[in-house]
DNA sequence: GCAGCAATTGTTATCGGTATCTTGATACCG
DNA sequence: CGGTATCAAGATACCGATAACAATTGCTGC
């Protein structure tokens, strides 16, 4: 019992001394033969792997970290209050989590995701690299990450003071490719809803000003602070109280387009003969509405994977720059 | 620069030995200030403490986890297979990732977030215990990880041959509160739709037909993989063209619903007066949808946090017994 | 026959913490 | 005043891997 090749640690396997002692070799014979060094020899290899596999060895990745001084490991800082909010409740951030997740294993490392309020639990210091979502990032989470002084990159949208890299799609892009489309078709009085007070709905209602300016038109701001459908009706009934006129509809989000064209439509006015919207996230619903909803597609997957491919590649010690994904306009029935 | 006390480890920080050193202390003092042991003067404790603080000192993770035999991590292993399969795509998985990580951040634990594909990615094996997702948890899924001999506990349902731990909602409740519900309406020709090779679908389907036995009424299932709008529609239209007759839809998921219901209305019948439709998620547009949708709520964050309550306990060396979270049908329109 | 080199394997130190056992100092008691 | 209890702090070993350097062997070439 008390034989020191006997002994095994806490997950119930055998150690790597042990292991050595086994196959007759020391230690780092063993590290190398698993690790597939070209420094032992093929034989040695073989039976030393064979007998690992035999004997379901496990290598012990805390003594390796230490060692190494690398955990293989990011750290994913999500916002997860559940709130009415646009948060992780929708089911976007998920995709982004796979991508960045496909992303990250395929180069050996794994994903510690963390909340913010959590994040305080230690071992997010203990990753390699730091990878920040949730609206934009506000600033004082960002600051306090940076003090870690580890690789990160923030998806949201990219602001003046940002000393780190910042991944978003090109919301400002967003914003003017619909104004573009409105403009296209001869919209005079367009409206936006949405929150701008998040930085990446700020850069869409820029873009959408700025392209609309063009032509000397000037959008109307419906400020909302849920992305609810219950929103979105709310929204156009209260322009619809106030006796504003309206031609065009830019919701920030798909939910809240579902409930400004089921509104419209309440009202007895007609989408898109009288009223043109465009929603933003083309979420898989978006399609089966109706009428089949005209939205802003970004692709998340990417994004996810193009933040991981940053991340790596700040840990790899290379540079690395902030970057906007391209969005695109699906345009159908409204 | 090569002097001891100067050295610092990767992340930049200081070591204990080098605060100890600052401090005049030994190391072993530190590590006890810093622990809040009582076995170090309070004095000496303070001026550790506020030493750490000044020098901004982070203690090292690896070093104490390989010391310890324990991570304080609890791997999540997730479905993320991007298909049109019920998956991580949906939003719930993520609401469910939110009550797991906010019960483990609350004990001090962090999750690592693992998709079954990169699980191999050793990481896994230096977790202090599993929990495994997605949909139904694939018997060959669970043997896999059943080998690490970690604590585990799988999301999904309770099949016969089980050594572990399953949590889930009770889906053969969920069905049966429809069956009663629609024997309640005189309801005489239901019809399944979805597709039972889901454990947790089949259990659904398996609560719904005896429930609705009892009355001497067996459902019609329609088989359909795809959990969307459109597959929800094909099933209906094709019910149609088969002439079969229904009054009453039963369908394993809100978007399925959606469809289902758009499709009856497209073929000139009324919902609900000519047929009755149930969903189930209730996710957050099944509200909005018009006509309002019922459907089977599941009390996913609940069930997040449940899940990590048992891993916990596990970890601790306490038992754990399965256990299925109660369902309840939110009647609305149809 | 021996320097020189390549191929293998081993020895020792080290990563940065914490548990165990000891030691030193002070207080308390009869 | 000797002996013990109590508190504070240190010395040492150890968790399980890997890096750096050293050592062994066999073979080549002159």
């Amino acid at each position: 019992m008390s034989k020191k090749g006997a002994r095994r640690h806490a997950s119930g396997g055998l150690t790597m001394a042990d292991l050595a002692q086994l196959a007759g070799v020391s230690k780092i014979t063993v590290s190398r033969a698993l690790g597939n060094s070209p420094l032992v020899n093929a034989q040695t290899r073989e039976r030393i792997q064979a007998l690992a596999r035999e004997h379901d060895y496990k290598l012990n990745i805390s003594a390796r970290n230490l060692r190494l001084r690398r955990s293989h490991t990011v750290a994913v800082i999500v916002e997860m209050k559940p709130s009415t909010d646009r948060t992780m409740f929708d089911p976007y951030p998920l995709v982004l989590l796979g991508g960045i997740s496909q992303e990250l294993t395929a180069a050996g490392y794994s994903v510690l995701l963390t909340t913010r309020q959590g994040a305080s639990a230690a071992a997010v210091q203990a990753a390699d690299g730091l990878i920040l979502l949730g609206q934009g990032a506000h600033q004082d989470a960002v600051r306090r990450f940076d003090k870690l002084n580890l690789p990160m990159v923030v998806w949201g949208a990219p602001s003046a003071s940002d000393t780190h890299v910042v991944v978003g799609s090109d919301n400002r892009l967003g914003g003017a490719v619909v104004a573009r489309h409105f403009i296209a078709l001869g919209r005079r009085r367009p409206v936006f809803i949405g929150n701008p007070s998040h930085p990446e709905i700020f850069e869409r209602l820029n873009g959408f000003i700025d392209a609309l300016a063009v032509r000397g038109i000037k959008p109307l701001l419906m400020r909302r602070d849920e992305f609810t459908v219950d929103s979105g009706m709310d929204a156009v009934r209260s322009l619809h109280q106030r006796k504003v006129g309206f031609d065009a509809i830019f919701a920030c989000n798909d939910l809240l387009a579902m409930g400004a064209i089921r509104a419209t439509l309440d009202l007895g006015r007609s989408v898109p003969a009288d009223v043109s919207v465009v929603g933003y996230d083309d979420m898989p619903l978006a399609a089966s509405f109706l009428p089949p909803l005209s939205s802003v597609r970004q692709d998340w997957q990417e994004g996810g994977m193009l933040l991981a491919r940053k991340v790596l590649a700040l840990i790899e010690g290379e540079p690395a720059k902030p970057e906007s994904l391209p969005v695109s306009l699906i345009v159908r029935a409204t």
